[in-house]
DNA sequence: TGTTCATGTTACTGACCGGTACGTTGCGGA
DNA sequence: TCCGCAACGTACCGGTCAGTAACATGAACA
């Protein structure tokens, strides 16, 4: 019915004849295609027909590279999660030694893409939404991110001078999470705009001696 | 392969006989089973199958009573949102002209609820968030809920005297999101723990001037 | 030129998806 | 006793699910 397009770009294509790595094109189209319509309409609304479709493969060319559609999901997850990783140190290296505004600069950023209109949330929190099975593949990677998140967010509150770092850590974790949920429920006018604002109030209450 | 369970007990019977008004019991029964199986494992990884196999009924009956599948996910939500305003108010009423204190005696209950084993948050934040589609029966009362939900809070904010009562209430509703999410996250000894005490601090620096 | 091997294809599987046509049962009232 | 009717079950629908067997192609290398 609809009509093949070819809008699914390749990022970084593998340059033919370098260095004799080969790198399947079929592969890294399948995950492109994959990010994109796991994480606009989640992981078990998409069927591996739809992806091979737009991908313009064929399954047997997605099972080669990735032993079920559970792994392909795991897949997408972790480089994901590399690049949420990247903004998380993008923010981190442009103030160095200042955790406080650290977390402003990131907070900022991720509340203004939140009030974007169908802006989808943190894919690794929407997959572990859909897959509550603890094991399950694209659990684990969303599961270890955020342990990962906590602790770092702890270590920021801890060297803020924060009394009760641990708990200002938490909080901050809490008000992110809220900012991903509630940007793809409200939408633009959200109460993700304001997150930034909350964090910056909330750091402020618990490094003055209660 | 599991044993009939009647664990799924009607709240209310239409007493029989009474007023011409025949309440079929399958509806019941399978409203019953969806809202255990929905809740835990999620609408999209539920067939009817599966809930009319526990309802002990079969699929004609679930159709009968509910249009779709879509439409049972809805009641099931509308149901889950009645009892999430029972549990605000409560908070609500055992503070009487005290917001500050109905907030943080609901959040002490959910950071409570958010940290038992196999939590698995919001029903209404959960289908959201498997439902992205604008439109959608079961998107819509979540929907819906958190616009009200966002009003309420807003309002309390208002009341306890906050500058900017719209910041400090959105802020609430972010901390309460991430109390969701993050209770089914980390499970046991997570951030949502602390819930309560960082929207405590939050209100704190929000009621003084700036 | 012939071999090898990764990458591509067509065509298929059994199970399950949501949903339905149609027959059966049981009960209250005439 | 029989009717009418609502509640329920049997058996089935086409479509889609994830996953696979078997074969074709094309380039690198001997």
């Amino acid at each position: 019915m609809a009509t093949k397009t070819s809008t699914t770009q390749l990022t970084e294509t593998a340059k033919p004849g370098e260095a004799g790595q080969h790198q399947p094109r079929a592969a890294e189209r399948i995950l492109g295609v994959a990010r994109n319509l796991f994480y606009r309409e989640g992981i078990r609304a998409i069927g591996v027909d739809e992806i091979v479709r737009q991908a313009g493969v064929t399954k047997p060319s997605l099972y080669r590279s990735f032993s079920s559609k559970d792994e392909l999901a795991a897949t997408y997850l972790r480089n994901y999660e590399v690049e949420f990783w990247e903004r998380f140190d993008q923010a981190v290296s442009a103030h160095p030694g200042d955790p406080r505004s650290q977390i402003r600069a990131f907070l900022t950023r991720v509340g203004h893409r939140a009030v974007q209109t169908d802006y989808r949330g943190c894919g690794m929190t929407n997959a572990a939404i859909e897959y509550p099975e603890h094991g399950h593949p694209a659990r684990q990677v969303g599961e270890e991110n955020k342990r990962e998140l906590r602790r770092r967010l702890r270590a920021m509150a801890a060297e803020m001078g924060a009394e009760d770092a641990d708990t200002l850590g938490d909080g901050l974790l809490l008000l992110l999470e809220g900012a991903y949920v509630s940007g793809q429920l409200f939408g633009p006018g959200g109460p993700a705009a304001s997150v930034a604002e909350n964090a910056d109030r909330l750091i402020s209450a618990s490094l003055k001696a209660r």
